[in-house]
DNA sequence: TTGAGGCTTCCAACGATGGGAAGGTCAAGA
DNA sequence: TCTTGACCTTCCCATCGTTGGAAGCCTCAA
């Protein structure tokens, strides 16, 4: 089976397999005569793992170590989970901050008029923006004060 | 005010500032005799405005397009409202794609004991990824199902 | 035989940021 | 005045996952 027909197959970009060969993620396929790489069940096989886990937002390191444990038959289900729990915690983490963020610019957004005049506390607001943006537990102060009370 | 200056000020890191500047993202900087770059009170106004709207999570293309409403008197407010809800509803769609993610690995990382067996439902769900990963709707079935039951 | 389409490698770009090297500048202290 | 350390300058490279393109070879069917 030549790259397009194992890229078809898997889900896994052409263009992906080849990277994914270069960093080492994935062992050097076999060849043909004349150089075409040279899949087989097993290799599509490995690829939809990747592509599974790629669709679950693992990074590539991570899926280097799902694959070796995922090839190793004397594996600790406890390295599995380790590896899962801690992605889903990363997930929670960046959740929560864009959360933060969409929150902020939906009452920022809800006091903003949205017509022709120039007023406009999405501005105003980011116009104001204080030095303590990093440690924030106590509310920016400014112009959106006005359209909340 | 020097760039060191100015970003401690704005809390834009100097490489960054520069960033900026040769992506015409800013404009470039005025100079002293020796060639160090000078900053004003507005210019470091600029920069605090840019570090807020990325702390909100807006690309550099759109913090270019708020500047632009920023510093046109005549902007209509429904302008900027546009690219906040646009950009608001891009986080959503994101946070909605990394619960899901999220969602599905906290299952399976549920349904794994999480000891010395090497018997892992995450690697299995991984392992059985099969061809519908883009429909999505109906639910995928493998290993897991024994769990859930 | 020719053409279409697939394969190969290599190079570059994206977005936002950080790191570092090589060299010039500034300000304070001896 | 000289030194020293902290700062500035430009330039290049790396990240991460992915895509695009160019140039050239291979394969299959008409």
């Amino acid at each position: 089976m030549n790259i397009g027909e194992a890229a078809r197959a898997s889900g896994v970009s052409a263009k992906m397999i080849r990277y994914y060969e270069q960093t080492g993620l994935i062992p050097p396929a076999d060849r043909t005569a004349s150089g075409y790489r040279d899949y087989s069940g097993t290799d599509v096989h490995m690829l939809r793992f990747i592509r599974r886990a790629r669709d679950l937002g693992f990074s590539v390191a991570e899926i280097d170590e799902l694959l070796g444990l995922w090839r190793d038959r004397s594996r600790q289900s406890a390295d599995v989970k380790r590896i899962a729990l801690a992605h889903i915690e990363d997930l929670r983490r960046k959740i929560g901050e864009m959360e933060q963020m969409a929150d902020t610019l939906q009452t920022l957004a809800s006091c903003c008029s949205g017509d022709n005049r120039p007023d406009c506390p999405i501005l105003a607001d980011l116009e104001s923006a204080n030095d303590d943006a990093d440690q924030e537990p106590k509310r920016r102060r400014g112009a959106i004060d006005n359209c909340l009370q």
